[in-house]
DNA sequence: TTGATTTATTGACATTTATCAACTTTCTTC
DNA sequence: GAAGAAAGTTGATAAATGTCAATAAATCAA
């Protein structure tokens, strides 16, 4: 059952099957249905997620409803409205199940505990944190560097199932760029 | 001497004096130079800064010599070349001084010891990152929702002073637009 | 200070991307 | 499998931004 998640755990850092256990025994289980709502915008992010199945993302909602995919989590990666639950304050993004998948969540007050209960849980944290933050880094640099195409076959590069799996509406509002012109771009490739 | 830097690591995470006092014996003092060269692109970067006067940027030069700033450090924060830094990997981006400044660095040896020596020293990390990342979020989250007037706008919300400070030419590498761009649209303001 | 270099502004024009609308294709659900 | 909904494509046009060039202003170094 968690052997997705223990493979992601034990890659990097050396860690017990009893500390897994420990782990385990705070995760909880969600099943989402394709399209449905994890997380409402405006409320706070009480959980982190980490993705047994399927694929999440997080987004925004601007005035007129025009929507901007902040972050995917597809399968296999932890995420969460991140900056909503570290500071535990209202988000402006929403978290939404994609496909249906089958998700294990950490509550908050499990997520602080953690680093008491498990020895190891800091260094899981802050390698996953440097991770995703490189990432970010990555993102930033591609966004004020490039154009929709170079960024498009960026992320073909880096995330060809990415590409395949989720509709291409959603992988527009990803690279910051209209579904019109993502369409045009493909055919011209 | 270390005072903004006492104020920064204090702020957040209780440190004894002790516990500083070993902190700070491991960094080391550079004064640069305005326009000069920290770290050059394609060599690994060794240093984590911080800024105690004056203020860096992390930027890439692409084919065509256009540059682009990563991030700006100003004075009272920490920063480096970070996907380089932690991967110990050669780094794409430069980084540079745009005033004269005067900068503590710790070697990353120093860096990865300062885990065992002090027991603060990953918490503060730890803490550092989350901001660090939260902000980089929110960049992203400009970057693909907003259009350069809104951008300029959030960032002299945010960083009145670094505008004011830093050549314009430098903003709009750090909104990713152009200087004409930007030029034109600070006179519509 | 002065001349030289860098930076900022402005205009004309080109390019990229967005927007709106019509239409086609694909997916969902019963 | 059929009807309806959602997503994808394509064209026409508009808006945003980039590029290049000329000039003005600011800064730097001697």
């Amino acid at each position: 059952m968690y052997e997705v998640l223990r493979n992601f755990l034990t890659r990097q850092i050396d860690v017990s099957d009893a500390d897994l256990d420990i782990f385990f025994s705070r995760l909880k289980l969600k099943k989402a249905k394709r399209n449905e709502i994890l997380l409402e915008a405006g409320s706070v992010c009480r959980h982190m997620y980490f993705v047994n199945k399927g694929c999440l993302r997080v987004y925004l909602k601007d005035i007129n409803g025009r929507e901007s995919t902040r972050f995917l989590i597809p399968d296999g990666r932890f995420g969460t409205a991140f900056p909503s639950f570290i500071l535990q304050e209202p988000s402006p993004a929403s978290i939404q199940a994609l496909e249906s998948s089958e998700v294990f969540y950490l509550t908050y007050p499990d997520f602080r505990q953690l680093f008491d209960l498990l020895p190891q849980w800091e260094k899981i944290y802050l390698q996953s944190l440097e991770r995703d933050y490189i990432m970010s880094i990555k993102r930033i640099e591609s966004l004020i560097t490039m154009d929709a195409k170079e960024r498009y076959a960026l992320l073909m590069k880096n995330e060809p199932g990415l590409i395949q799996r989720l509709p291409s509406k959603i992988i527009a509002d990803y690279l910051g760029i209209s579904q019109e012109t993502l369409s045009r771009l493909k055919s011209k490739i």
